[in-house]
DNA sequence: TTGTACGCGTTATCAC
DNA sequence: GTGATAACGCGTACAA
């Protein structure tokens, strides 16, 4: 079934059928029906690989993540999903996990299957070494790159970012503001975002005039126990703080456990505050004031300015999303 | 850069070319690395569309699922992406909501881009009216059709299943044995996994000679705001209970909540079990005794079945995979 | 072991 | 407005 079988019935030649295909204007209506009819009865589907040789495009992009199980980009996952196809392009999903070769090699996988653009969501694709982000650079000469919630400065590359910075400074002034001096910082990964939350962070600190404590900045794994074990472990040694903030809300409820564990009362004796505003922070008892970093819209605006890249239009190469501090019980003002 | 460039740089003819790329025995040792060094030296990559219109493939299956947002699906597309992959398949992944003729649309979509294979990720694909999967059935014509939990039986079609029945009739077995007599049963839609844990849960009170309330069974927004709201509601009407089943664990984190917002006591005065051993399952104190559906057996068995499809072997029409109950704090036993 | 020639199903460029 | 025909890049009989 192709389009010479539909040229056959319809009594016209291919090229006609080609034009009706996709949508040539010259075309003589009464034709055109003739075709249309033709291709309805005989169930006539055209071929996307022929397509796909002659016009180098099969309207399909690829998203890359490090692990699409994760609350955060499982989300942003389906909202890019979402708009892609909306806009009539065919996502292919490429988990890499957290090693580099392994990214670096799932992406020129994704180059060979000749996308039209790649999409890199998360933070976790942005390295510190300049030599090791060579290859995105390099793949950005051939087709539009696009992060999500990551910064690479370089041509047809575009970045759609979380205002972290502001976020956390935001929070953490508040928890200031509301009488806390001995804030714990939480945090799981230097990623881009992971950089801009610290500084916040820091900057809160500095604002308000409170002196920066190293032994107050404290890394962990993304995981609820850790979280709950390394706040244990504090407090046994003695490091006293009266509010959390943490870079993401398994932290947060990790910081909860904690709480219950030791009795202490939240948010009488302990603040706390978790980052993505994900089902995490709604499912604790009291629930968790948490940033909401807008994750639809980062993802939307990503895929809009893709299609701005696709039609030539003059795109910004990065864009700043503010972000929302949604209050909960987990806080006192 | 094609074949013929290689062909021409490393002075051989196309076939030679294509020989060498395709492992084909029938090249000189010689020859096979002056090609391979060629191409290296040129970086060819041989043009996907190109081959997949010569062999009708490109190596890529579509993954539909009703919302790859919620954690128990976001984990199955990771565990179907990564096996599909170690496979050297790529996957296209879809999102359709919950809408029958939207789901319709898309898998045909999917169809139209000679995708090898469909899998159905979730319950939520095959309906109740034989009518509305003819759809699925007339496609498995022409490609393999795989369901992850759910079951339809056809030609082509393959379905790997959780023991959903039996887990759900194990747990509230338990639940009677540690000597509940007014265990609510609270879940979320009437899909194919849905009516085997609601037939578990009765066959479960059947064999211990407990009668059957049709009030005890209440169906439930996948929520938790509205499972605790329903259980606040059902107490105020004088509806005892004193255990609560989930189909779902954002079901019993809302038991767990109504349970603080009433002071009830877990478990002493109350027992939960959720469903999937999610994340969410962790988040709360206690953390929620909870069935593990073995997701990435799941999925992986899929996959594998699927691969035995492809290449010619004789592979089930329906595997099941048997469940585990985690036990945790919101249970007595 | 290697090369020639054709088919795969489109789109696009001509000429009419 | 319509029809021939040449790409597009690869795999593969078949011939050598």
């Amino acid at each position: 079934m192709n389009i010479y079988d539909v040229s056959q019935h319809a009594g016209v030649s291919i090229a006609t059928v080609s034009r009706v295909l996709n949508g040539n204007p010259n075309v003589s209506e009464k034709t055109r029906e003739k075709v249309l009819k033709v291709m309805d009865e005989l169930g006539y589907t055209p071929n996307v690989f022929a397509r796909g040789l002659g016009l180098d495009t099969m309207h399909t992009v690829g998203i890359m993540c490090s692990d699409s199980s994760d609350p955060y980009l499982a989300n942003a996952i389906y909202y890019l999903e979402r708009s892609l196809r909306a806009n009539g392009y065919d996502s292919i999903l490429c988990c890499t996990g957290y090693d580099l070769e392994v990214k670096q090699k799932y992406f020129s996988l994704l180059r060979s299957k000749r996308v039209d653009a790649i999409i890199l969501a998360g933070s976790k694709f942005v390295e510190m070494r300049a030599k090791d982000n060579a290859y995105i650079l390099e793949a950005a000469a051939d087709l539009p790159v696009m992060l999500v919630n990551g910064y690479l400065e370089g041509d047809n590359i575009f970045s759609t970012v979380c205002d972290d910075k502001s976020a956390v400074e935001q929070a953490v002034s508040l928890l200031i503001e509301s009488g806390h001096r001995d804030i714990l910082y939480l945090y799981s990964s230097y990623s881009y975002s992971g950089v801009n939350k610290l500084e916040g962070y820091k900057k809160a600190l500095r604002t308000h005039g409170i002196p920066l404590r190293q032994e107050m900045i404290r890394q962990c794994p993304k995981d609820v126990e850790a979280s709950r074990d390394l706040l244990l472990s504090l407090d046994r040694q003695g490091i006293f703080f009266d509010a959390v903030m943490t870079s993401d809300d398994s932290l947060a409820v990790g910081a909860v456990k904690y709480a219950h564990a030791r009795d202490i009362s939240i948010p009488d004796n302990l603040s706390i505050i978790g980052y993505n505003n994900s089902l995490l922070a709604l499912c604790t008892d009291p629930e968790i004031t948490s940033v909401d970093t807008k994750v639809e819209a980062l993802c939307t605006t990503t895929v809009n300015t893709l299609m701005g890249v696709f039609s030539g239009v003059n795109v910004p190469s990065r864009t700043t999303i503010a972000s929302d501090l949604i209050k909960r019980n987990t806080t006192k003002w």
